[in-house]
DNA sequence: ATGCCGGATGGTATCGATACCATCCATGAC
DNA sequence: GTCATGGATGGTATCGATACCATCCGGCAT
């Protein structure tokens, strides 16, 4: 069952002479079985099993200049949500065979770059990225590759390949009019700092849209950390009802920093929705918990990663025909909880 | 800057070509520049800028027979903990140049070595496992490899070489004696069922060692999912709180699960602790976000990935001599709140 | 009965970087 | 002045699987 030693790996050749075969046939045995008479194919299985053969992919990879891997670079894994969009891509890939090369670039522009560079010398035969903001170098590299490129996480018109998301605008725009619907004026918008991410932008651009349009004024204050924290939103609403005049809403980027607000809200008696009504954004499973439960946007963190891996599949499979959609939207839902 | 068209990279030879050096020379800048004159190091770097290199790892890994990866499964990156743990290798190992291939099982032990079989295909110098309990078929594949293995999020004697973690049972044991020595007697258990995780199952061991040690009759119920969840613990005080006699204490064995379970007594008016105490475990941020703030149990779930990143880089590098510890205990450390 | 066709299988060149060994040159010791 | 030494650099074989093309065979149409 086990080599003979350790360090000594079978290679194909071996699997092949035990089974009598050439080695092309087990090749086409692990890669296209179906090509291969049930019997031969039967042998190699089991020259392969007796052998304990693991191919080399690397070898693989070289010869035909396509790997089975998928490189994904995320913000971080520490927010819950980007982790469910890499395990779903992750999910949906190894289905088809193909492996997930992660790296996190801590919301760096930079470092996405350098990152990217490393990635790509393992050969991907796609790129996932988180957002759509890139650095020049980003784009060139990806540009003359040939290999599908999805940006994740927010819509753009024109992707450097396919992107898939929902519209971050849209979405803070819809929230700011529902506490308007709810009868707040004063709404404030809690957010992160929107040089750094375009979603945290986007977020801050749909807010004062909706205001806008309200003929309100907006009110924004920033929350220090970037991924952002219960202990952010806290401070943020200690500040926020200190004020002499208090807003009657506030509207966070993030579901952890309205839990925090609306902690705050209960230790110091403050009525909510009654005297400061809270949103946040994400629906995660702490706003279901919250007391009172977080009126919030329902973003499908999971569907993104499984969609991406679904589109680079029908990309790279030439036996099925790629939809035409370059950009899709899966939108995302307003949920009204006793908050607001 | 960027090549002739899509799909025509330049390899290391036509970088060479235009440095005027020979493909060796190439190589070593990028492998080991010491060895480079200073002079040509630098030509051949513009050379690199001016055509756009990226190295084909592929190749140099089929060569040296040594990948720049390391693999690494984790039972499911939704759960925030495995994250941390995650990103504190990648982060660890990207420092020294080395790439993670992340994986997960969904917590199932056939799968895992399933994966293991594929990610064993890309030459990874090192493979990263959480949890000590494996398959025969996952124990047999490493043990012939001769590459460094590190097992996380537990202790054990005999590791396949290397683990990392720290002591479920004895954490358990610990925060059962710390709920004792708070005075109560009446000491639920609330775990995940222990077939499943060896962790799991430690914590129950430990908590049931204590009970003995304290001549005190166990008493445990079981959440019905793995990756537990806000509503299974407030599903499961519910229970308790029903009972015609119920519990003292409840040691969750997961913080998320302990602040579901102190929502329900928050909404029943049950005192906390007065009532019923409630320890989680894990220190997550909701555990101090909690109302009142929970008594749980810190984990080093970042600084597990970092040391494993660091004894595998200790391991790889010739340079450095290894430290002669097979088994690292992190420890853990009980924080008492107000919850108990 | 002959020849054609397509599925099954094999031989061989090849992907691109690196290990191994050889070579070359400058420096310093005698 | 000669030779030993070591750092810098290059030539060439090679890692192991797969693409490409060739070959072989059985079955079927003519």
């Amino acid at each position: 069952m086990s080599g003979p030693g350790p360090g000594i790996r079978p290679r194909m050749a071996d699997v092949a002479r035990r089974a009598g075969v050439g080695t092309i046939t087990v090749s086409r045995v692990l890669r296209t079985p179906d090509r291969v008479s049930p019997e031969v194919r039967q042998r190699v299985r089991e020259a392969i099993a007796a052998t304990g053969y693991l191919p080399n992919l690397a070898a693989g990879t070289l010869k035909s200049q396509r790997s089975r891997m998928v490189a994904a670079i995320v913000p971080t894994l520490r927010n819950t949500i980007f982790a469910e969009t890499a395990e779903g891509l992750a999910d949906g890939l190894r289905a088809h065979g193909y492996q997930l090369l992660l790296a996190s670039s801590g919301y760096s522009l930079d470092a996405e770059e350098e990152i990217l560079r490393n990635l790509l010398g393992q050969q991907p035969v796609a790129v996932v990225l988180t957002g759509t903001r890139h650095t020049v170098g980003v784009r060139t590299l990806l540009a003359g590759l040939g290999i599908p490129v999805v940006e994740t996480w927010d819509l753009i018109d024109d992707p450097i390949d396919l992107v898939v998301g929902f519209s971050n605008l849209e979405a803070a725009r819809r929230m700011t009019l529902a506490l308007a619907a709810r009868g707040h004026r004063r709404i404030v918008f809690a957010g992160s700092p929107p040089t750094m991410e375009r979603r945290a932008a986007q977020r801050l651009d749909g807010y004062s849209q909706a205001m806008a349009e309200l003929g309100l004024e907006p009110d924004v204050v920033m929350l220090e950390e970037l991924g952002v924290t219960i202990d952010s939103g806290a401070r943020a609403a200690t500040m926020l009802l200190s004020r002499a005049h208090p807003p009657e809403a506030v509207f966070f980027v993030n579901d952890v920093a309205a839990f925090g607000a609306a902690q705050v809200c209960q230790r110091q008696g403050v009525a909510v929705p009654g005297q400061l009504a809270i949103a946040g954004f994400g629906d995660f499973e702490i706003a279901r918990a919250a007391n009172p439960p977080l009126t919030t946007v329902r973003i499908p963190g999971e569907r993104i990663g499984r969609t991406a891996a679904r589109l680079i599949v029908e990309r790279l499979d030439p036996a099925l025909v790629p939809g035409a959609d370059r950009v899709v939207d899966l939108g995302f839902e307003i949920v009204v909880r006793a908050s607001t």
